[in-house]
DNA sequence: CCCATGCATTGACAATCATCGATGTATTTC
DNA sequence: GAAATACATCGATGATTGTCAATGCATGGG
């Protein structure tokens, strides 16, 4: 708000840069972009592997980036490893934002 | 969209990318959340050097990158160089982020 | 049991980045 | 025009990061 509410905190500004961090990395937006588009909004990590042209390691690395920033949430199932995104933690970080205008 | 819309392609993920990367950063933060709270929308470097607690040279740095994402708009008047938040910039990073649940 | 599969972790390496001191440049003032 | 001010740029350095190959760890099937 112009002149209305107080600048960000240092911590504030710490906190909301991790999550910002995460999801300001190329593959990591794909990655969040193909699970949120895939049928059940799930996917595991052998159905990602191959659309982003990156190793399972790697792959594997930015899922858990993402799932320590709070932004995805993972569950087992059996061998697999299910990905969704947390609900409303994306439009938490959109609302940053716009009340920043 | 769940199973709406295609997923993200890798260009356009690298252009996104690049706006993400320049507010990912707690000081930046805190220069967007600055301008915006300030009296007339704007500021110049020497109003946001001592908030920060950063040098000169790093808080121009931290300005040109948000003014290269296009985040930022820079306008020289005088001695002074005032920044203000181009409009609709950061509602249409906020736009990927809502439109990706 | 043993093996195959899916995923996580480790270690290493190159690349990028945030920060600073020193210096350069343009503008105003005297 | 000389000095002062506000800002940009340069070079360097330490820290962080993305990627991969190799390895470890569970789970399910035979």
């Amino acid at each position: 708000m112009p002149s209305g509410a107080p600048a960000m905190s240092a911590e504030r500004a710490e906190e909301l840069s991790k999550q910002f961090k995460a999801i300001a990395d190329p593959n990591r937006l794909r990655l969040v972009s193909l699970i949120s588009s895939s049928a059940d909004n799930e996917a595991c990590v052998c159905d990602l592997t191959e659309p982003l042209n990156l190793g399972q390691p790697t792959v594997s690395h930015h899922l858990k980036v993402l799932v320590d920033a709070g932004i995805l949430h993972r569950e087992k199932r059996g061998v697999w490893a299910y990905f969704s995104i947390v609900p409303g933690a994306l439009d938490s970080l959109a609302g940053v934002l716009t009340e920043a205008r």
